[in-house]
DNA sequence: AAAATATGTCAACAAGACTGACATAAATTT
DNA sequence: AAATTTATGTCAGTCTTGTTGACATATTTT
């Protein structure tokens, strides 16, 4: 039962480290969520942003908006289907996530190390665990992308 | 950095377990909360609540207002301290708790089996050592208190 | 007696979610 | 080729849940 408190607890201080810097920049956690996803996956479409935030396209819209207004985010047609708008940081957007992921990722790091080996492991299992079965196996091959590649995100993986 | 993402997704799937529940009351999650945390810790005073849930007191006035309205929720003068509004569950905020948490429940169950022995251990040192410096120890002096006991949230830990 | 504390309340406002309706361009199906 | 579906965008209105600021009351502490 401490288990869901402790989860609680856990998220709030974890989401809390980026208000600080979103707060300069005007920005709030709807917008650090869109930045922090298209930078993870870079070339992400609208639909598959949609799927993961779960909010709907006008939801996404207005912050989307605002992100690509002031520069942090660009689109591009995408190349195979010229329907999607494959979603991209722009410089300013690299730096405002590098910004906000810092403090998450030194949280992360001394959490693992303090709780020491195999931890980290174990937690992960546990977490991946805890997801709706439904959906454990494309969260598992999100997050097993790299960040750096801009390659499409293909649910149904086959080739054309 | 893929724990980052970990974390989103798990937490997400984990609130939304009981948001079918909810809409059945016409509650929301800020109801939930308070319905969890008043549960978790019968007696826990308005100033405490403020302080786990991170909100304005105006904020909470509201959703309180409507669980006490519909008798889910109960106020008790401090004994001790005439000033304060103790919380408690009423039968059907018991009721309500239950509902709430029981797919909660059976969820970290679950994952904790499938994780393996000394997974949970693992799991659990690892969101204690990701929560804020300063709240760590109260967060597990919370979060070791029984559920069933009314017994006062003492910050202080002195004896008057 | 004065000050501090715990709580409540009114009012105005903002972020971020929602629904519903409709529009456009491109791809897919018939 | 025409019809349909899909991906995206947009307008308009609403709801929940958060915010700030001001002020009130009862009780405890100084």
């Amino acid at each position: 039962m401490d288990a869901i408190e402790l989860l609680f607890f856990g998220y709030r201080d974890f989401v809390s480290d980026p208000d600080v810097i979103l707060e300069a920049y005007e920005f709030g956690r709807a917008h650090h969520r869109v930045v922090h996803f298209v930078g993870r996956h870079p070339g992400i479409t609208v639909a598959e942003l949609l799927d993961i935030l779960r909010i709907t396209k006008q939801s996404l819209a207005r912050v989307l908006r605002q992100l690509i207004e002031r520069g942090f985010i660009e689109q591009k047609t995408g190349e195979k289907d010229r329907r999607q708008r494959r979603l991209y940081l722009t410089g300013a957007g690299e730096e405002l996530w590098r910004r906000l992921v810092e403090p998450q990722r030194i949280r992360v790091r001394k959490a693992f190390a303090a709780a020491g080996p195999g931890a980290e492991r174990a937690w992960r299992s546990v977490l991946l665990a805890l997801l709706d079965e439904e959906h454990r196996a494309e969260v598992e091959r999100l997050i097993a992308r790299d960040a750096g590649e801009a390659a499409p995100m293909d649910k149904t993986g086959k080739k054309p």
